[in-house]
DNA sequence: TTAAGTGCAAATTATTTGCAGTAAG
DNA sequence: CTTACTGCAAATAATTTGCACTTAA
């Protein structure tokens, strides 16, 4: 049985959805795990895999799935995630935010056709020379985009 | 006298406006010179500058000259400068977008306390590997945001 | 029991659009 | 003249929030 919330990652991983991972993820950050805390932790972290999505795109699974989450209720929780240190949100085009489940500094593929964003191997980045950040300022973070266009 | 939008780029430019500069900017693409077009125009390249602006932010320096522009036309004229190729929509947080003047492939520095929108100097920026695009597709950007914390 | 979490509907914010009037070529 | 441009107000789209109800600890 396939994940409801495809990846587009290219090793082929486990599909095993493991309850306790995602309850440990919610432990791991002191989160209560309620009924729909877990029901979105299962959406994302439950096979072990790295997710990228949108608020829409999650309440859409949840609502596949037969546990339903209200679309607010997927906002806030998304938001509490991203404040608890669990999740990154991702800006890549103007309209709707992306929300990642990998936290480890890493570039990103954002496929233009289908606005959806996927991980790039970070290994395969190479940054030599960065500018310095200017007096007064640090740099907190260097975001990199690849956007794609289909061949 | 200084320009309405003040610019934080390091070097200190010329400030004289010059709106045959901002008729040749629309010339070269063969945008009318509507009054509204020069106005905005004016705020964006009269100086020679380069300009990262919010449609809001550039919708109250026009209001702010003797020269408004209404906000809708504002939106729709910094869409018609990217169409046609003298701007670039650039997204770094999710709200709003910022528009870009320069349109040479460089880095960004970004001023979280301000939220405001910085060229970082390209020739600072080395980057030895990139990963490669996956099959069928082909990069069609690279866009590198650095985000800075205020020390 | 009690503070935190949830859902609904209403509010906000950024942006777009329909359409009647205005202006550029 | 004629088509593109502008402005207003209304429409959208993504996200947030107020508040009464529910639930985890």
């Amino acid at each position: 049985m396939a994940h409801i919330l495809s990846g587009m990652d290219s090793t082929a991983p486990q599909t095993t959805i493991d309850a306790d991972r995602s309850a440990d993820w919610l432990a791991s950050v002191d989160l209560r795990p309620t009924r729909q805390r877990m029901v979105l932790a299962n959406l994302l972290v439950g096979d072990g895999q790295d997710r990228h999505v949108t608020a829409e795109g999650l309440f859409e699974a949840a609502a596949q799935s037969d546990e339903p989450v209200s679309l607010a209720t997927v906002y806030n929780t998304l938001k509490a995630f991203c404040e608890a240190g669990l999740m990154r949100e991702i800006t890549v085009d103007g309209s709707k935010s992306y929300f990642d489940t990998n936290m480890t500094d890493h570039p990103h593929f954002y496929w233009e056709d289908t606005a959806t964003l996927t991980d790039a191997p970070s290994d395969q980045l190479e940054i030599r020379r960065l500018p310095l950040a200017p007096d007064g300022a640090e740099i907190s973070a260097v975001d990199v985009v690849i956007r794609l266009r289909r061949k």
